[in-house]
DNA sequence: CTGGCTGCAAAAGTTTTGCAGATAC
DNA sequence: GTATCTGCAAAACTTTTGCAGCCAG
């Protein structure tokens, strides 16, 4: 915790950023639901029962800077608004999503097969990929096991 | 294109939808622009050109109900304005996309080993998959030769 | 100190909705 | 004839921006 908080300040440091109070709650909101795929908004909903007196603007600008210097990973699932997760250094494109179209809940998962994908892509149209965002969609276990009874 | 016109005629019928000059000028410049990728906007701009007292509202009303009725394909850039391609009714889940990060070109790309993929995520997760999105960031051959002169 | 950050409020951009009149069937 | 569709305008939502004051470094 301590050293992901210090981890934290020396990335925003690095980039030249400011520590502040409201970036802090932001990042501590998105790093404590860290399966929850929060919106901008619910993320805002919940940093303001800490910090009541932060803006919207605030939230935003935040996880927009997140975003930049790689702290967080956006997330979109088609839905008119955006959604943002903390990343994982380790994973090199980011991990992908399984959206059940029953209940709505978001699943991660990761899939090295896509680098398979991605040499195809390169062979077939010389097209050299850098990031790729995969979302399947479909029926989770809970919902089918409903279904069932 | 006789046929075509007839086969969404019948597919709107089937559905007790009626088939509006609206309708047939918005999902012309849909199909006159099948590897265009057209967001709604556009789409509203060129039906214009044809038919110039047409409503935004209608094209997005129409826009829908075609891609609930399988005609077209929604696709999300995820900046923040949707788009819309005529659907191949040959393909399983619709195809997917190449964005190039340089340009912000489109290409469209088939992809059969993502089948492979969906088995893992059912045998793993107990994920059954009915449809996928996949976008794939990168550099397009154009571009990549323009990086090099 | 001072440049970057915040909060507010206004603006911008996309999409949705209500409703009276028009139209496909 | 009538249920559906259209066009307009207003509203709803998400996101961005301008600006005066604030604060981290």
């Amino acid at each position: 915790m301590a050293a992901k908080e210090k981890e934290f300040g020396n990335t925003l440091q690095t980039g030249g950023y400011r520590l502040t109070n409201q970036r802090q709650a932001v990042l501590e909101v998105i790093s404590q639901n860290r399966e929850k795929h929060l919106s901008t908004e619910e993320i805002f909903g919940e940093v303001k029962k800490k910090y009541p007196q932060i803006g919207l603007a605030t939230v935003y600008r935040a996880v927009q800077l997140f975003e930049e210097i790689g702290l967080v990973q956006r997330i979109s699932l088609d839905d008119g608004r955006m959604r943002y997760q903390m990343a994982d250094p380790e994973e090199k494109h980011g991990h992908h999503h399984l959206i059940c179209e029953i209940c709505g809940e978001v699943f991660d998962f990761q899939e090295d097969m896509l680098e398979l994908l991605e040499e195809n892509v390169f062979l077939e149209k010389g097209f050299t990929v850098t990031n790729h965002s995969v979302k399947v969609f479909g029926i989770c276990k809970n919902c089918s096991n409903q279904k069932k009874q």
